[in-house]
DNA sequence: TTTTTAATTGATCGTCGATCAATTCCCCTA
DNA sequence: TAGGGGAATTGATCGACGATCAATTAAAAA
């Protein structure tokens, strides 16, 4: 498969080094061919993207599955947990912009939408009757404080400040954030 | 200069489309001589992307000076304002990976540290006089989940989930967490 | 002025994304 | 079985990129 093979060259070399040509190589098409199938180098790295997507939402419903009874505990573990053994994939997913005119076709707008709908399930789990209409917009804040932290772990920032654990650090916010808003509504 | 027109250069048309020969026209330049000072691709990068931490961290403080008295949210405006400011050049600081054989030259590690140095010092005016000894790991996991919000602002997958006040939702868990510490310590 | 050093140039290389006329493959019909 | 036609595949070709370096020009020292 073009994409598996794909996504395999972008975890060896990483998106600044990835090529179309290669991947072609190494399936044994011609570059021509993986043209005709993907249009355009960037319809390529978002159905790899996408696949990466994927892998993650099936990491972390893994993880909530495997991870006890404190399941916000397992969702940031999976977040980190899977960014860290596919550094390179992941990254793609967030070195990767799309031109102003290219849009993003909604299959895989969908496909990505999964892994937040894990998060805003779990949100909604932790929360008090009363506040459950929140969950969805706290849910997505969440993602974003740990993507922070998760994003200044892989890229170095934190190491480079002296932070030894970034993990712990994010889910402290969070764990502070629910908390907050269990008392507050 | 060759930063200042690279940097110009970077804000047009991102890091995706930048290139060193453009660069070394715009300027009137060959390319030989802009390699001849710079030596690399990645070290005229990491010029260029120092020389936006500098303005951005010249801009926080600005927006300091002028923001009132809530100090903590002039740094959250001071932090998305400035991305939304200057998208490209502020996107290329984390679209641009070091070779894990190529190290950053210490003198624009000290010059970047600057803005996290601000950040700690607005953190530590913050807490109470007991808790000032854990202001440096708290402000750099504010930094972190202001970025995390920040980055998914400018990427569009804020808009993506239907979010229309990212920065908001970044100050108040900035604020939860700085009343989180107020109150543990 | 002459000599030495430094700065600058751009042709050249290999690789990239992208294109498309030419070729190959495969299935259907007579 | 022969052959016709649509679909899939190919790779040479293009312009642009990062990078190199012998040749050239400019500047400084003698």
């Amino acid at each position: 498969m073009l994409i598996v093979e794909g996504h395999k060259h972008m975890a060896d070399v990483g998106f600044a080094r990835f090529s179309a040509r290669e991947v072609a190589k190494r399936i044994g098409y011609s570059i021509g061919t993986l043209y005709n199938v993907f249009g355009t180098y960037d319809q390529l790295i978002i159905a790899i993207n996408t696949r990466t997507f994927v892998l993650w939402t099936t990491y972390i419903r893994n993880a909530l599955e495997k991870g006890g009874e404190d399941r916000i505990r397992a969702l940031v573990e999976g977040y980190f947990g899977f960014a860290h053994t596919n550094r390179n994939a992941w990254m793609a997913i967030y070195d990767h912009h799309l031109p102003p005119d290219v849009t993003m076709p909604p299959e895989h707008d969908v496909l990505r939408g999964q892994l937040t709908d894990v998060v805003v399930e779990e949100v909604r789990a932790a929360l008090p009757a009363a506040c459950q209409a929140e969950a969805p917009r706290l849910a997505r804040s969440l993602v974003a404080t740990v993507h922070g932290h998760c994003m200044f772990d892989i890229n170095g920032s934190f190491a480079l400040m002296g932070e030894k654990d970034p993990m712990a650090l994010a889910l402290a916010r969070v764990r502070e954030s629910l908390s907050a808003a269990r008392t507050s509504c």
